[in-house]
DNA sequence: CGTTCCGATTTGGTATGACAAAAACGCACA
DNA sequence: TGTGCGTTTTTGTCATACCAAATCGGAACG
């Protein structure tokens, strides 16, 4: 994101100083895991006050790119999708609460969803299978425990984010997974409606061993359809 | 994001604040569009000092929370998933600068505008439809102005986000372009590369016409990896 | 009665200095 | 060479001060 900066009016003088940073840090100036220069340090190189400093320190760490534990000196991140998802959080989170929002979520994750089943249906391989296949029985086994079902549950959709081998997906998954399951957890579980869930996943499988992409979209949207139907009702919304 | 916190040792005082508005802003007891109280109010009520009430405040800005114009009241921000994006800026600027970051992204995208292009072929409605065709004319248009080609090509791929009428889409489509445009525009790009392009385009709009979505997504992952392509190498990765 | 303009007050941006607590460091000691 | 303890840094927080810009209130004016 090319930094406008036209309507911010004045420059804040921390601002300038997460700018020179932002930019040592991702031209490698600064490498992974160094620690930032103490603060009294950089104040004398600036010539600003520690006030802005400290500033400056806080934005890059909630922008992600430094990791600042209290009376540690900041190191600067690993590079990693996971630091997108967390700096996202607090938006998402108060997205979530606008009319519409979890449904506008949930309807990316199904659209995400049926185009990662399809390319599982076209280019899983025996290994993406096999664990799979493993994901299933691990599945089925946790019917009757609907705790230990929900994380098997969450555990086969994982895998369809890992076929593609894109580091980006997992993470996706993972914020997915955070976002919605305080809704996902108010939903009604009983071993009934675990074995149902199952028998989507199997449909799944199958579909995917099948190399039916059009087969493997239509039971995961109609999986995931479902689930919806049951979420809806905790908030009512349309 | 449930904040876990646990490694982070002990609280920072200016935390506490930001959780504490971060709530009151979810809620609505901050309404959009409301300014933040004074800084000197704010370190009264939670009797801290004004370093601590800075630091929070600053702390919300990044988080995309409230809008905090130098000079000025820090304002709470309109719930949008601009912001989101916004907030991510800076990490996935870093994570587009590690081997094969751009191309993890761009994939992304092509999966994506793959599944929308699906969709589009299923759920278009002549409105959209219309939409298209005025683009596709604009496209053909600009063809030996590669700037204003660039322009109406951007716009022909942001209708395939809106066809599905879900608002997180097109804030998607605007992260893609803002986030590719550098290596972007970096392709050569002449009259000639223009018309294959916009021929490509004519060919995603038949398909969608057709209402056939193999096609489509064909069509599409055609234009797209040709795109990549050209684009590869302007920094030659695998 | 509404508008415009100007001055006083408020408020944000920055600097300085101070201090406690925790971390980092170094050195003696085993 | 490894360990433990005291010293020195360094961070977190507070208090205070000053400037410049924004805001507010009222006066002057149409």
């Amino acid at each position: 994101m090319t930094e406008k900066e036209n309507r911010g009016a004045r420059t804040r003088a921390a601002d300038s100083l997460v700018s020179i940073y932002e930019r040592q840090i991702i031209d490698g100036t600064l490498a992974v895991g160094m620690p930032l220069p103490p603060e009294r340090e950089i104040m004398q190189s600036f010539s600003v006050s520690r006030t802005v400093v400290r500033e400056a320190v806080q934005t890059l760490s909630a922008k992600g790119l430094v990791e600042a534990r209290p009376r540690f000196r900041p190191v600067v991140r690993t590079p990693g999708y996971d630091a997108a998802i967390e700096a996202v959080g607090s938006v998402v989170n108060r997205l979530l609460t606008v009319p519409g929002g979890v449904r506008n979520l949930f309807e990316l994750r199904i659209m995400m969803e049926a185009a990662l089943v399809r390319g599982a249906a076209l280019h899983a391989d025996k290994h993406h299978v096999a664990r799979m296949k493993q994901a299933l029985a691990d599945n089925e086994a946790a019917i009757s425990d609907s705790q230990r079902f929900f994380e098997t549950d969450v555990a086969f959709h994982r895998l369809l984010y890992e076929v593609p081998d894109n580091p980006v997906l997992p993470p996706i998954h993972q914020a997915y997974t955070d976002w919605l399951s305080s809704h996902w957890t108010k939903m009604p579980r009983d071993p009934e409606r675990n074995h149902v869930n199952y028998r989507a996943h199997c449909r799944i499988f199958e579909a995917i061993l099948f190399r039916d992409p059009d087969a493997a979209e239509f039971v995961l949207r109609d999986h995931l359809d479902d689930a919806w139907n049951q979420v809806r009702q905790t908030f009512e919304e349309t």
